[in-house]
DNA sequence: AACGGTACTGGAATCGTTTCCAGTCACAAC
DNA sequence: GTTGTGACTGGAAACGATTCCAGTACCGTT
């Protein structure tokens, strides 16, 4: 009888390149993996032949074995939108340099995130966890507790428990009103903008706009705050409320800049111009901030990436001086959709 | 002595939760994995005590005895833009609930995509790799068969040799240029957009130009193309260089949104009007394409995501019935930065 | 020539699973 | 009371690495 199944090429095992390169199991693992106490010859020739059958030696045998897993798992509510990919770019480019895996895990809305914490798809595949862009609830830290020896931190989100990477939201709101009122302008609204899909925390941004206005001795009116979830068209809609104040407000203050895309076409499309019936000013220096002349507070959202991915690998490698609580600064970005408020 | 280190907890073994339950090392495992053989009574028996102690298998011991990784690797050359972050929301959306974990290249310039492709980092860590918005060169086609027994698919970007989802570019461009050429422009202008850190390949979006002007008979003016890299900024000097042309076009044809952005930008700024003087569409519907109120072709970028993914656990499960050539439609969305153009 | 030391080397034991194989047990059939 | 059957069970042998331990060979000393 013939068999029919043509023989399946397999990978080659350590054993396979020791018996070729004609040493021991011991020999051959440490000449690959460069450890002392290998003589420069057999080290060669061991070498040789794992480069010549283009050997690498198994990531899970290997890891059984020794314990550390050499993968991370990046968890992010959102992958299509800008701040969140440019994070994970930096976070990305720094943890692959190093030799990292990145896992990468979308908790998009709350069934996901419930799902994540309770489930841990992570549990026993990484040395690390990196929570970008949101807070992590106290029930939801309890249960990542039960990923021993697993370092957690936070990137591009403020955390009073785990290292963390992020802006000043109060301070990158502040330079913000701080515009807008250094115009003259009085009569300020704000767009807030809220996960609806993640518990209600006091926000920064949001907090700077009363702080401000109250430093100004300016008393709010309700009325000019409203409160949406992130993204353009929900920018546009809150816009559209706004404009149905008896008063309008001369000036817009939007946490991020696509929910100022959004509240910029509602005021055109309600025949306003931008700056001179109404500035407006956003959040994050978003890449099409600049084509449409917005006027914003920048932060480098990579950069963030890039700092919490080092950070964790400081903190990984036990190094002393690790800083586990790093801002970025914010700038004031100065285009063309502010102004200061027509002569009443 | 007193030893000072406290005893760390340790993850627990199967062979902990079959002594905890009182039964064989084997019992314990296939009562866990949920294969037939074994009594109700010893099954609940042994969930419960791992129940308890919130165990789980070790997946780096379990993928090195059974062979699978249920890992898939997801290569992309951008993740901070919407189209590639969208598919991997797509992409991720469909694994993570078939139990797989997505490792995640970011392959930005052509250094990382030549160390990606020469190093192999996923080799022997992933059952599948995913190739989002890129053609595979042949050498680099070559490289990936090192890894054994793993299958490739392509997401968002034609492939003739691998699996592949994506639009059909050449129609997306004949849609955009027949919106145009049917308002009766006929002087239309390209943006044209590569990669330049990719070999040059001769693109759909671009042949629909060719293609629409000579089946109106409308001969191409050299001019009128000009050749940029992906982006808003880039897309605003093509704008420039195309309004130095001594009879300006009366209609742009973007390769994409965020091309088309930059490209309004430039316009508005030189003084002209949209769509009054000059018409321009692009391709994506980008989410902030409504908030520009720009035409465009759409296309569902998550649902490419969705259904290379679905197509590769097809693939993965030998399911005889699974296409290998899937092609998302995509459709006209008119806004507001088309018209007919002005009677000369 | 015996000795100690250095510099390598080979192989066994181990990591935590899965899987296979040889039982064990209860029960029905003869 | 055997015997056969089927349902379950326990434990050994993998999987492919790393690491430890016990050698071996060779060198320079005495």
């Amino acid at each position: 009888m013939l068999d029919m199944d043509a023989e399946q090429p397999r990978e080659l095992t350590l054993a396979d390149i020791a018996r070729m390169a004609g040493v021991g199991l011991g020999t051959a693992s440490r000449a690959l993996s460069g450890m002392p106490n290998v003589s420069p010859a057999t080290r060669k020739k061991v070498l040789d032949v794992a480069k010549k059958h283009a050997y690498v030696v198994s990531p899970d045998a290997s890891r059984l074995k020794k314990g550390s897993t050499g993968r991370v798992a990046v968890v992010a509510p959102h992958l299509s939108r800008w701040f969140f990919g440019a994070i994970l770019e930096g976070i990305e480019s720094v943890l692959r340099e190093s030799q990292f895996d990145v896992l990468l895990y979308h908790v998009g809305n709350l069934e996901d995130r419930t799902s994540f914490f309770e489930r841990l798809p992570a549990r026993r595949k990484v040395d690390a966890v990196i929570v970008v862009g949101f807070p992590v609830e106290e029930a939801e830290r309890r249960s990542l507790e039960l990923m021993l020896g697993v370092q957690v931190i936070a990137a591009g989100g403020q955390h009073e428990v785990y290292p963390h990477v992020c802006i000043d939201d109060l301070k990158a709101g502040r330079q913000a009103m701080g515009h807008l009122l250094g115009l003259g302008h009085e009569r300020i609204a704000m767009i807030e903008a809220i996960d609806p899909d993640q518990p209600r925390q006091p926000s920064g941004r949001s907090r700077a706009y009363h702080v401000a206005l109250n430093d100004s001795g300016i008393k709010p009116d309700p009325a000019l705050v409203v409160t949406t979830a992130w993204g353009g068209e929900q920018g546009a809609a809150a816009m559209a409320q706004l404009l149905s104040v008896s008063e309008l407000p001369t000036a817009v203050y939007a946490h991020s800049d696509e929910v100022a895309f959004g509240a910029m076409r509602t005021i055109r499309d309600a025949g306003l111009r931008i700056p001179e019936d109404i500035s407006i000013i956003g959040i994050d220096d978003h890449p099409h901030a600049s084509l449409l002349h917005l006027t914003t507070i920048k932060q480098d959202a990579r950069l963030q990436g890039v700092l919490a991915a080092q950070m964790l690998l400081g903190i990984l490698r036990h190094e002393e001086d690790t800083a586990v609580s790093v801002t970025v600064d914010t700038q004031l970005v100065i285009r063309r959709t502010t102004a200061a408020p027509r002569p009443s």
